[in-house]
DNA sequence: TGTATATAGTTTATATATGAACAATTTAAC
DNA sequence: GTTAAATTGTTCATATATAAACTATATACA
């Protein structure tokens, strides 16, 4: 369905680089939303399991990433890590172990329950990426991917 | 640059549905945070932005939108456009106006002073647009829009 | 060595988002 | 025509996001 029947819009839009922005928007406000519910279901969020994902393949099986680390590869502010890995810790998916080669550094690992959680939920996870992106071949996905670095080159360019 | 290097990442992404679907997404958070930067520069923001290019392009000039209306158009929820439009009338770039036709219903109304400022940010905001999406001609884009589209499609799918 | 600068994490204020529970009102069903 | 069901908007609890100001520490450099 187009994006102006999807929103019900009542008249269309008049640059078609306008609609192609809002279509990527609003593609990843819809994949988001069914990531939510199917997070929920495991008493995650998106966000929660992304920091596990970091955990599990970014780092060594004991190793952790520090908060910066977290927040790099996340794309957000070094705020928000902090009250993330506070609920992820009363949650007990995670701990923070301070660095003793940098004192100003927490290191954030996994706990039992949280890689038990995570590798459970995994395999689900995905399955449901599958399910999202089927119907492409590789050399599609490679444009897609092509196309949207492009985008965000764009972005970075001073005006 | 590919994402594995603009995140930071050790390692790369073994499976290139799951590299795809963190294109979109992260090209989306690209896109969000330098509008935001856009935007902050005109005392806006681009969610409120957007309930005023909704209110100016999909209503008559002095019907306006319900809330109900504008939940529909955005796909947020209920909840979510309380709170906005309540900020909005704060910052009197928008009122409330009971329906007289059905008593529930709030019609969300551009004030003068909301009209003034959209009309100064719309022109730059089309520049932003153009810029973003630089470089691309009318069939890629539109190929864009088709694979987005039957992204959107496969999300809504029963499993 | 000392000082200036940079980095790591936290706190606070603010904006956006959801779902659930609620009141007021409208519509549908019988 | 009355009752059941649906819709509209609000409130609350919670999760995520930012920027700015702060403390504690580490690094650079003169």
């Amino acid at each position: 369905m187009s994006l102006k029947e999807e929103l019900k819009l009542k008249k269309g839009f008049s640059i078609v680089e306008h609609e192609a922005l809002l279509n990527i928007y609003f593609t990843t406000a819809g994949v988001k939303k069914r990531a939510d519910g199917f997070f929920k279901a495991l008493g995650l969020t998106d966000v929660q399991f992304n920091v596990m994902m970091l955990l599990h393949h970014q780092s060594g099986p004991d190793e952790g990433l520090s908060q910066a680390q977290l927040s790099e590869m996340m794309l957000v502010n070094r705020a928000n890590i902090t009250t993330l890995i506070d609920r992820m810790e009363k949650a007990g998916l995670v701990v923070r172990v301070s660095d003793s080669a940098d004192r100003r550094t927490n290191i954030v690992k996994m706990t039992a329950k949280g890689k038990k959680m995570f590798e459970k939920a995994e395999p689900l996870y995905a399955k449901l990426v599958g399910r999202t992106m089927f119907g492409f071949n590789q050399s599609e996905l490679k444009k897609l991917m092509a196309v949207l670095e492009k985008i965000r080159e764009n972005i970075n360019k001073p005006a």
